[in-house]
DNA sequence: ATATATTAGGTGTGTTTTGCACGTAATCAA
DNA sequence: TTGATTACGTGCAAAACACACCTAATATAT
């Protein structure tokens, strides 16, 4: 059964992975962000406030790449950076108020998506699915680490 | 309830999304391929027979970068590439026996780890899950342009 | 309390990867 | 058949990258 599981969640984790959608409409939202920097951003956006050590290792990039590619997104305005509060070695990261706008389109856009995506299934299905996403997602974040 | 829906998937992609545990995967299985490698070996492996546009557009490359991270997996011998019997044009490309082989490695870890991660969720918890994600899975399947 | 070790991350530099522009061959469409 | 489109390989300049090294801040040990 587990084998069956990994299918599903392959192939379900594969389409929510093509990045293409949210970046085409990225462009019509007139923004320019290249593939590196959006990933990023989403990245940022989700773990907030986060620091260039775990960004770096979530992304599978060197320290020094991210803090660059940070320095970027920070010079287009989308995100913030500062110097942690309780330890100043740590470049604390978290979007900026028009960076958590783009945000909120994005996600805006996800949810048109999968209400599109859902419009057939009941609503029994539908509170079925959460359920079990939810709990699955649990699990997961208490294997973190 | 469609954010709900969002914020666990978003979560759950996020989790198999991380190149950090895609990396210690790879060393278990004690081979030998970067960040980029990995995640084009995958997408063949999972999308075969494929080709040098389709493999770009789901990785979000240009068909140029693809098509050379192609050759260094062909180099290593883990796919083979040869023209389509039917257009000639295009690049034909498969997971060769030993790239077979490292898959099955790296399904089996997987498998591995989700057993480890759902040790404790009851067989009805399992099959619930298990049919709802396939749900989705299908429903998404029917999506793909 | 002071000395030592470790951690976070910025910077210079050489290497690798990338996208773009362009070219060629194959296929499609008129 | 002829012009358009598609698939993809290649030269090249720009971007991204990892590495080595550095400083400053924090943690640990004595």
């Amino acid at each position: 059964m587990e084998s069956e599981l990994i299918q599903a969640l392959v192939q379900i984790v594969s389409f929510f992975n093509r990045t293409d959608r949210d970046q085409a409409f990225i462009k019509n939202a007139g923004v320019d962000l290249e593939a590196t920097s959006f990933q990023l951003f989403v990245t940022i956006g989700r773990m907030q406030p986060s620091n260039v050590s775990d960004l770096a290792n979530i992304l599978g990039k060197s320290h020094s790449s991210t803090s660059r590619q940070i320095d970027k997104l920070e010079k287009k305005g989308l995100v913030i950076t500062k110097n942690d509060e309780t330890d100043a070695r740590i470049r604390s990261i978290r979007l900026s108020e028009s960076g958590e706008k783009l945000k909120q389109v994005l996600d805006a856009t996800r949810i048109d998506n999968i209400n599109n995506a859902l419009s057939d299934w009941s609503t029994k299905d539908k509170k079925s699915l959460l359920s079990n996403l939810n709990h699955l997602a649990d699990t997961l974040s208490k294997l973190d680490n």
